[in-house]
DNA sequence: AGGCATGATTAGATCGATCAAAATAAACTG
DNA sequence: CAGTTTATTTTGATCGATCTAATCATGCCT
């Protein structure tokens, strides 16, 4: 281990003592210049650094951030949060935060290591992710005034009253920039692929879709499936939708893993080809949404998450609510970002 | 935020004195049972949580782990460290122990944050990924006596004295058991697509390949293509493996990028089939390494790595290494883990 | 009963920083 | 130049736990 350097050593080689250290290195107005510059040059040669515990106890901050590790449950859109996670690790660290990792099967044991860490470790703040449809854990934690933001907008319809920070991606102007870029493209009649509704991410892209085409002035009753996520489910909602005769030429996808299924029931003879029809040489086209590893390696046409640009904002509102004064009156800001699409063979 | 509850609180309640609730905590067996009952109710009455900060000023151990985030430089093979880290998370905290989370964008960039960290938060261990050859990190660990595994193996030969914990997944074996699995099938052309020979990981997973082959009687000279890690690097090599007139029908690949642009290359007209040969129908099989979430999704035979295992491994060597007694003549415990084969229709 | 080892509990110091308030130095004012 | 105000630095207490060493009980043996 290295040898301990306190502030005390600091201290000493700076011939000053350790209040005017630490005046230093929290306050630096207040202190002469001349010695300023001595104490700093004394920080360098000891290599000092604040130890965080010893700093902690008196201030009440650990200068922690922390985050739920979830384990990608769908395999493919895992990789979505965790390019999340990279970006606010940096994020944090420039703004000197550390990222602190828990895992939380469900709702209430994430509430229950809230205690835990806010008892042991005393983080300042948290980062929640896959925000829901009544959500215990924003109200935990807005009941014990512990400062937190969202990446993903609060979908409750009950949160009546208290409000917080949040962050999150425009998934309805994705899906609209899709669906735009088909109609561009030439297509008419463009089908829809999400989830059942009643998820907040998945209602919100598929009325980007819906809005779009409609604006177009096609009717979209009737062109979107619902199905759980995952490829298989995917690919036999697609085969339900291009099998029916209202010639589907387009499919926007609440996600990847429902692309990569339609691009298989699109591959599959006899539907994705229109015989006899002019467009015959003309496949399915496909978009996804996250531009996931797998849409870049299968060349899927998707819409792209600024998900560092979302981790910085996260943590940007994290240091407002906390460095800040807190102003009570004031409204949790929040902040909207668009997601982009990148184009590729499928679209 | 919560109230906070001390340990003097739990004291006052139960009517002991402080150091007797931290023996109750600490050194169970130093107290009278009727005591440690007490005490025990008035922590449970009380919701106490030791804190951490006061505890690691005493102790200097802080009880957490760290460990580097890296982002998803390939894309597709990113997920595997992501569930690394997820199972070391779990398995940490079961142990009783965070994980701390930073960026770092080359080895000096980390020993680095190594000093800074060690400064500022005092992490116990250190967790270190994608080891190589002449890694300057686990050099200067082991210089200071700071605690850490790596998860995979010390690669460098110059590493000639001292030596560390390690856990690390057998990639030879992994390619060994897909070249016999191959041969069970009827192949006898087993090609390779690898990484060029230098690094550690690459040049193991060639190796249980070239073994296995030879073992078959089949000389693996020639059958090699050695590239950068890529979805169109692995088509480009296996396009250029398949012509050729080895008569090549399967190909074992050093990661899910390189078997995905195999896979491409095999399915382009005129390479797939050999055309006039008994075997015309049979495509060309392709093992892929990793079993990431692409193999899954396009149905590619690959080699999973039992990452929640390493994890778990990693924070046994860890625990070991830091709660038991330090025995310095003892070598240091490393753990080799086989991957297993996960078929599906490529091969 | 006195002497002593053992068991159980407690008081006081300490980890390394910051806060609050006091002490000292420098500058200003009439 | 005394009397203040302002700028700079220092002293002592404190955060919440654990360590060390001391204290108070108990039991056992001769």
């Amino acid at each position: 281990m290295t040898e301990k350097v306190t502030i005390a050593d600091v201290a000493r080689l700076a011939g000053v003592s350790r209040q005017t250290v630490s005046n230093v290195l929290n306050s630096p107005d207040v202190v002469r210049e001349e010695t300023r510059q001595r104490v700093l040059r004394a920080v360098e040669e000891l290599g000092y650094r604040v130890n965080q515990a010893a700093r902690q106890m008196r201030t009440g901050r650990s200068r922690l951030i922390a985050i739920r590790i979830e384990p990608d449950r769908d395999g493919i859109n895992g990789s979505v949060l965790d390019r999340f996670l990279h970006g606010l690790t940096e994020s944090a660290a420039r703004s000197g935060y550390r990222v602190l990792l828990y895992t939380a099967d469900d709702d209430q044991a994430e509430v229950d290591t809230f205690e835990d860490l806010l008892g042991a470790y005393e983080p300042d703040a948290f980062v929640l992710t896959s925000t829901h449809h009544g959500d215990l854990r924003t109200a935990w934690l807005l009941d014990r005034k512990v400062p937190f933001v969202t990446f993903g907008r609060p979908w409750s319809a009950d949160s009546a009253g208290a409000s917080h920070a949040w962050v999150d991606v425009d998934g309805a102007a994705g899906t609209a920039a899709a669906t735009r870029h088909l109609l561009d493209a030439g297509h008419r009649v463009i089908g829809f692929l999400g989830w059942p509704s009643g998820s907040g991410v998945g209602d919100d892209r598929r009325e980007g879709w819906s809005r779009t085409l409609a604006a177009a002035g096609v009717d979209p009753a009737g062109l979107s499936r619902a199905t759980s996520d995952g490829v298989a489910d995917g690919e036999k909602a697609a085969h339900d939708l291009l099998r029916s005769d209202l010639g589907v030429t387009a499919l926007v996808c609440a996600s990847d893993s429902l692309a990569l299924g339609a691009l298989h029931a699109a591959r599959s003879p006899g539907l994705a080809w229109r015989p006899g029809s002019d467009a015959a040489e003309r496949p399915v086209a496909v978009i996804g949404f996250d531009d996931t590893p797998v849409a870049k390696a299968v060349g899927l046409t998707s819409l792209s998450q600024p998900l560092a640009q979302a981790a910085a904002h996260c943590v940007a509102l994290l240091t407002t609510l906390l460095d800040g004064q807190a102003d009570p009156g004031e409204a949790p800001a929040n902040v909207l970002l668009e997601p982009s699409l990148v184009v590729r063979q499928s679209a």
